[in-house]
DNA sequence: CTATGGCACGGATT
DNA sequence: AATCCGTGCCATAG
């Protein structure tokens, strides 16, 4: 208690507080940034023990079993951590509710041993790690979102080895792969082109300094700022749109756009999956990805420095390892709340999960917040933002296992889908009263306005009109 | 006259 | 404290 005089120790513990708060609301691929940017500032925290499985070369770190070679059956505890990396390769970006339309898609796995082909000849052996590193590391896109720094510092290479072996990468078939985004994709791709056609400059100049208004079609004002006629521009719109691809890991332009800016909840990767155990189909195991792969720690070699030097350095290396104890304590209670949480839903809402949405038990916040021992407001954080995959395949809000009225609002669609002549509102609650649902007829009108169910006079007609036409 | 949707209120939830 | 949800009342369309 006396110890609270020492400055440092206050505002840690509030800070503490606020912090796990902060990340406890944000989804894997937000936390993901949040770390990776911690790592790139603080040089007290690394990434603990890389490994790549020899199986299947994929990047594995600390005590995760490979998710590919390992079988399923071996997965003894309830919950597993695993890389990010790995859901989004298994799980391509899918709207919610969206069952899997076909087959598991062509293993894009095949891109990273396509490629390491093609860079037989000029990867030196020892770093062919590096580069499935890095391969691995690449999102939907083909891009690259860590910066080379923080790459260098988890692989313990240099900058300059990364940059090169990038550089190698994105040279080879699907050019511009491995670039930060599409306008480094671009230019990378215009270097690659041979025929020396007069658009070539104009488009170089267009996708250096004018990328932005590009993609927002303001050629009128580029063509301005320019002095050049329209008439160029838009022939050089053309020369890129057809010698080049700014989403080199797609097969063609216009397939699947990018997420609009506005709903960044429409197209998701899980944060969180639930499978059914191939011997039990009643057990789920839960796997919550990690928002980085591997264990974040304090770099003990930073610790031990501290002690022996005694320069003015001291004071910003200690605030530095403060700050990564900090981090990584909040990153553990993140991960121990979500774990809790999930274990509580996962064996309460077990009927849910596996039946559908008329199993759902309702259940609030506040009451799981009491169960586990957290405040309430620790629950809304990590329900918000998050999703989960189903095993069936669908992909849900977490928020959805506490909608109070999904069970009934299913009851209502499979009794209008098994009606034979459509049922008025007042109808559809009394046949819910019979079966032990109490509720008004305003309810009824409003949940099937949350379905899309037209009201009974309309249904008539349509339905009506189906028999017409059959 | 009946079925519905809008509005608004109070209680629960976050 | 703010928001969401279920419900009742009432106007309106058919």
């Amino acid at each position: 208690m006396l110890q609270i005089q020492d400055q440092s120790l206050r505002p840690l513990t509030t800070a503490h507080l606020a912090q796990t708060m902060s990340m406890l609301v944000l989804s894997n691929q937000e936390l993901r940034d949040r770390v990776i940017a911690e790592l790139a500032s603080n040089p007290a925290l690394e990434i603990q023990d890389e490994r790549v499985c020899p199986g299947c070369k994929r990047v594995l770190r600390g005590t995760i079993r490979c998710p590919v070679c390992t079988q399923k059956s071996k997965y003894d505890e309830p919950l597993v951590f695993l890389s990010p990396r790995d859901s989004m390769r298994r799980y391509p970006r899918r709207s919610f509710e969206e069952a899997p339309t076909d087959q598991e898609p062509a293993a894009p796995e095949d891109l990273t041993t396509y490629v390491l082909r093609q860079l037989a000849a000029e990867l030196q052996h020892e770093d062919r790690p590096l580069a499935i590193y890095i391969l691995s590391s690449l999102d939907d896109d083909g891009f690259l979102s860590d910066p080379a720094p923080f790459i260098a510092q988890a692989t313990r290479k240099s900058i300059f080895e990364v940059q090169r072996v990038i550089s190698l990468i994105s040279n080879v078939d699907p050019v511009g792969l491995g670039t930060n985004g599409p306008k480094d994709a671009l230019l990378v791709q215009l270097d690659q082109l041979e025929n020396d056609s007069p658009q070539r400059e104009l488009a170089r100049l267009l996708i250096e300094d004018f990328f932005t208004q590009l993609a927002q079609k303001e050629y009128e004002s580029i063509s301005a700022s320019l002095d050049v006629s329209q008439e160029d521009i838009r022939s050089a719109i053309v020369y890129i749109q057809e010698n080049l691809n700014p989403y080199p890991a797609r097969s063609n332009w216009g397939s699947g756009r990018n997420p609009q800016p506005g709903d960044p909840n429409v197209y998701h990767s899980p944060d969180i999956l639930i499978t059914t155990k191939e011997d039990d189909k009643n057990h789920l195991v839960v796997e919550i990805f990690s928002a980085i792969a591997g264990n974040l720690r304090v770099n003990p070699m930073f610790r031990k420095a501290l002690g022996k030097s005694d320069d003015e350095k001291t004071e910003e290396w200690s605030r530095h390892l403060d700050r990564a104890n900090l981090f990584v304590k909040c990153l553990q209670q993140r991960n121990n709340t979500m774990r809790k949480l999930m274990e509580l839903l996962v064996s309460q809402q077990h009927d849910f999960i596996l039946e559908g949405a008329r199993h759902l038990e309702p259940m609030t916040r506040a009451h799981v917040a009491e169960e586990i021992g957290v405040h309430e407001s620790t629950i809304s954080r990590a329900v918000a933002h998050k999703s989960v995959a189903l095993p069936d395949g669908r992909i849900i809000p977490l928020a959805k296992f506490f909608d109070r009225s999904l069970s009934i609002r299913d009851r209502i669609k499979e009794i209008v889908r098994n009606e034979a002549k459509p049922l008025t509102d007042d109808q559809i609650a009394s046949v819910l009263g019979d079966e032990g649902v109490k509720i008004a007829r305003r309810t009824v009108a409003k949940y099937r306005a949350i379905e899309g169910i037209l009201p009974a006079r309309l249904r008539g007609q349509t339905k009506a009109a189906q028999l017409a036409g059959v």
